[in-house]
DNA sequence: GCAAGTCTTTAGAATGCTTCTAAGGTTCTT
DNA sequence: AAGAACCTTAGAAGCATTCTAAAGACTTGC
């Protein structure tokens, strides 16, 4: 690579996918700015837009290898709403019920304590709070 | 009514909902005993067991208003996985995402301190707290 | 570089959950 | 009891997601 756009490539391969076109331009458009909340369909149209057409089934397939992969994490927020999101770090959501947004906030400001233990025979995998609003 | 059973002809006319055979019938099955967290498909199928037949389609209509007059609250813990939950009162979950199963705790024991302001023009709505674990 | 092997993409069909349609039945009001 | 309003229902439709299986792309060893 002679450019200075992040290598896709690498950080695929490592993830154990082999570094496809489709891959790599979703991997682009998820992975280059900021921090992302994206549904299949919006990424979808995103991809699209950059000329490098990708199906829909493939959408869902890297979508789910992503986050199997640990590069993405799934927030649901609602029945049949279901958001990817690229902050995989600790940190939690505003969801706007009226409109579907979803906004993160850091968990550092927040404090969640006094959890009760799990119930026998289970190991916690995640803690996720989701602060719904209207307008 | 000459038996003790809760009068749910009367906290359906509360809830603005006409008292018909199957939304009584659905009431009894869901506010009888303790809390349930419950899916249109198992609703049904324990309403059915009571020998009042009662479509799927009237199951979905009378959920989804239960939850709209207040009665019930809904939990959205996967894709495609919504309960109906019939405590209303301030609590949270564990969903243990290996079989799918939904418990309670008390909001009581909890603290959830810190949390940012809401968005701009936005009020808050609930807090959702589910606790993910695995066997 | 080339072939063989493996994995990936894709269009379209299928799935699973939920909602809609519209016709007949029930409940409420007077 | 009659009219009006509302409710239930079977079946169709909708929507997000996954599956199928055939064609295409990536990788490895030569
Ligand atoms: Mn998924
Ligand atoms: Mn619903
Ligand atoms: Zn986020
Ligand atoms: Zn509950």
């Amino acid at each position: 690579m002679s450019d200075n756009s992040p290598d896709f490539t690498v950080s695929l391969r490592a993830a154990g996918l082999r570094p496809t076109r489709q891959r790599v331009a979703l991997a682009r458009v998820l992975f280059e700015g900021g921090h992302r909340h994206v549904t299949a369909e919006s990424l979808h149209a995103e991809v699209k837009a950059t000329r490098m057409p990708v199906s829909l089934a493939t959408v869902y397939n890297a979508l789910n290898q992503f986050r199997d992969a640990g590069l993405l994490r799934e927030v649901v927020v609602a029945p049949g709403r279901s958001y990817f999101d690229t902050n995989i770090g600790h940190h939690h959501h505003f969801y706007v019920e009226t409109d579907g947004e979803l906004y993160d906030f850091p968990s550092a400001d927040v404090v969640v304590a006094g959890l009760p233990a799990p119930p026998e025979g289970t190991r916690l995998s995640r803690v996720d709070v989701i602060v719904r609003v209207r307008r």
